[in-house]
DNA sequence: ACCTGAACACCGTTCAAGT
DNA sequence: ACCTGAACACCGTTCAAGT
């Protein structure tokens, strides 16, 4: 005798579609694949339905992007406020923040694209606001100071000029290219060199990255600790 | 008695395609209506052809977006070398390189986007070394400088925290937009309050964005000049 | 209320054919 | 050598129809 098939357990006996499954889904794509691979109609096939039924969950391909990096900003960790460092306090929230986004390195680029800042984003802003305020920064230097650290209050390492490829060689390899480079770009194939010969420096590119975003996190910290000094 | 049609002037009297001239339509099309709307078959239909003749000129369209990209990076005026004032001329070097990203906009997206830099991209990386250079700094400190500046280097305000668009409004309704986000976001709402007030901050989004991108570049430069004495 | 399929208006690009 | 058109494999999304 058949089962009686009731509403949230059809043929399929599948789970029943929703927001949350839908920015799930998504985000696990966008983490094993990058985010050219989330389209909304190889969404649906992961999902195991019709592209369009996406749309009774999400308005549409924006707002599923949106959600996504919602998702990821709420899962940093908001540190406790320390009255007494709150420059220490800061640098922990934007180094936990960085955690995060090297768990979905995708989310740099949607999050550069938004053009409007949800609610849980506003709510990491304010908690990051508070830091500054918990340590009496001034409304205007912490409004300075949020526009001078940019996206690198996220975690982002906002870097153009990204030579961590080029130091996955060996120093030999570097080498050679360095001479290949002289003419057209001496001061580049100087830096090379050096840096390929400084063995201190070069200890795969996975620990640079952390290394040249906690220079330039401590380097921006620092020169707001000096304004904040000469202003009290 | 029709005129004979020799070639380069065919029945249409139109000057032939040419790399150039693919590259100099699209970056038109991307000035004027963003880069969205540069697609192959809108660029072709621009310049009255048929989409797959830009393929003649352009390998892809990874391709045409690296050209538009190099045009963009070879109009920023390169500056003197200062042997006096290194801080002072890379200063001006990267005010010069954000006046040309301010004409072109779309072009920070897809630099940011490119994965691998152009001989063009790279001589204006040269250039700025050699400004580092010119001023005794080591290598090692310009390489983590050119890290900590970033994406700075070539005049784009990096911010995920923008609040121009908010500031463009009247006191009275940031007011009344501060007194509904109090509850959730204090910090942000009390920023936003204090700034409204403060008429010498707001002089208008435009200026604003100067104003914001100069006290980031001379606290970056600031420190990285700390550094170098400290080094010396 | 939720899901579906066909259809529309777009993409970038391959390939064989034209001149 | 350069250009073209048809075709392919994709997009996001509207709309009318199903349950």
């Amino acid at each position: 005798m058949p089962m009686a098939t009731h509403a949230g357990e059809r043929k399929t006996g599948r789970t029943p579609l929703s927001r949350e499954r839908v920015l799930r889904a998504a985000m696990a794509l966008a983490d094993e694949h990058d985010i050219e691979a989330v389209s909304m109609r190889k969404l649906a096939q992961e999902l195991g339905v019709d592209p369009m039924s996406l749309y009774n969950h999400v308005t549409n391909k924006e707002d599923l992007l949106g959600g996504m990096v919602d998702l990821v900003v709420d899962e940093i960790d908001l540190m406790p406020v320390d009255d007494g460092d709150w420059k220490g306090a800061l640098r922990a929230q934007v180094l936990a923040a960085r955690q995060t986004m090297l768990r979905h390195p995708w989310a740099r680029g949607v999050l550069e694209a938004r053009t409007d800042s949800s609610p849980t984003i506003m709510r990491y802003f304010d908690a990051v606001a508070g830091i500054f305020r918990s340590g009496g920064v001034s409304i205007d230097l912490m409004h300075h100071a949020l526009h001078t650290i940019g996206s690198r209050v996220l975690g982002f390492n906002q870097e153009l000029f990204d030579d961590s490829n080029t130091f996955d060689q060996g120093p030999e390899v570097i080498a050679l290219m360095a001479h290949q480079m002289a003419a057209e770009y001496p001061n580049l194939s100087e830096m090379m060199l050096q840096i390929s010969h400084d063995e201190t420096t070069v200890v795969g590119s996975g620990c640079d990255d952390t290394f040249e975003f906690e220079f330039a996190l401590d380097l921006l910290l620092d020169g707001i600790e000096r304004l904040h000094h000469a202003a009290s």
